[in-house]
DNA sequence: ATATAATGTGACCAACAAGTCATATTACTT
DNA sequence: AAGTAATATGACTTGTTGGTCACATTATAT
């Protein structure tokens, strides 16, 4: 947790000081990311981020939980939790999705990393309670399916989540991938091949977990 | 590269310098494994260390090679490079892949974070020569399955493939987790359980990529 | 305007670990 | 057995960086 000096300060300064700091531990990870590096890239000496953090644990821990205090936001305002089949998920809001990893790709980058478990004996807390609230998402997903009889019910819902994110996740540390070659910034064809991508991912899903 | 005086180490030696350092890059990480820790528990005094390898970079690279060769080894005696089914693939090798990673948990572990990336900063060539490995032998596997009729043509060999390494991926860290609860010591019951559980994979596998 | 509190700063300190090297030990050679 | 080459060793050096702190600056209170 910040320091109380931390919290009183204007939201600029605060903004810089976590950017500069997951803009560091995304590009070296935890050990070899400088203090006096994120301290200088803020605009702050580095004496200052020892008013703001106890330590640089601290400063890394809370990085994660402002990059995900940031994205609940968004996913809030994005997704409304009404019951939605599990393939319009992708579908539906691919569009906004794009748009918010051409708006944020540091912190998307950055959170991906948390949830995939690059920080996993760091952010032990953090990187299972992310974890959660997505599994518990889609175990809703899942179970709308089977009730609408869309999915097929003879196997465990821990085993069709286990596929449902082994594909996700692969298809879309592939679409990000893509997106950085053409650095965040798509033409028209790049949306239309991202969204045949989807699409096919979609076919692959639903045809492997359809009764 | 190991220095000329590695290589002229009698075999108990080598191996024993290789599997300390495996094993304290593997609990620790690149950054914070100590080189005093590794020599300690190989049975040599640090300055030995340096004797066979030039720095702690160049230890972790051959720790890397070593692994690969090993794997390499077993891999080619237990899959003959015949034709196969995709789905052959998992259900016939389990028991063998099961007593691999019982006799080397070490080795299997550590590799599969060399091939998910995990030291992808350090070892680039190592990594992406590991990936591209497995690539080939899963993209033979597509091939043959669209020949045969088995698989859906309507798809790329590129989006297959994304999607049966996904899933596959996906399950396996499941199985290598739930197998390091039990400390790698299956019962009956426990081996009845993975085969179910792979069984289920193979199901949901088959399922997304038949015509 | 003065006093007091809060925040900013960067030179400095201490710890830690990578890498060196002079010396000891062991293995070969003749 | 004596001499030479290869290997082993751990105390020492050195660079790095997290964290501290005495002092400077700015904000707030009276």
């Amino acid at each position: 947790m910040p320091k109380r000096t931390f919290n009183r300060l204007d939201d600029d300064k605060k903004e810089r000081v976590m950017r500069a700091a997951i803009e560091e531990f995304q590009a070296h990870g935890f050990e070899k990311s400088k203090i006096e590096v994120i301290a200088h890239n803020a605009g702050v000496a580095k004496g200052s981020i020892y008013q703001y953090f106890d330590d640089k644990k601290e400063l890394f821990l809370y990085s994660v939980t402002w990059a995900l205090e940031y994205f609940m936001k968004v996913i809030d305002r994005q997704t409304p939790l009404k019951d939605m089949d599990v393939y319009e998920y992708f579908l539906s809001g691919s569009r906004e999705r794009f748009e918010l990893l051409k708006r944020e790709p540091l912190l998307v980058e950055f959170s991906m990393d948390v949830a995939s478990g690059k920080y996993a004996s760091l952010a032990k807390e953090a990187n299972s309670e992310l974890y959660r609230i997505g599994e518990e998402y889609e175990l809703r997903l899942i179970d709308n399916g089977k009730k609408r009889g869309t999915i097929r019910d003879d196997l465990d819902d821990k085993i069709l989540l286990l596929f449902f994110q082994g594909v996700t996740e692969k298809f879309t540390r592939e679409i990000m991938a893509r997106a950085k070659d053409f650095k965040y910034e798509p033409t028209e064809e790049h949306f239309r091949e991202m969204e045949s991508f989807i699409k096919s991912m979609v076919s692959l899903l639903k045809q492997g977990m359809e009764r």
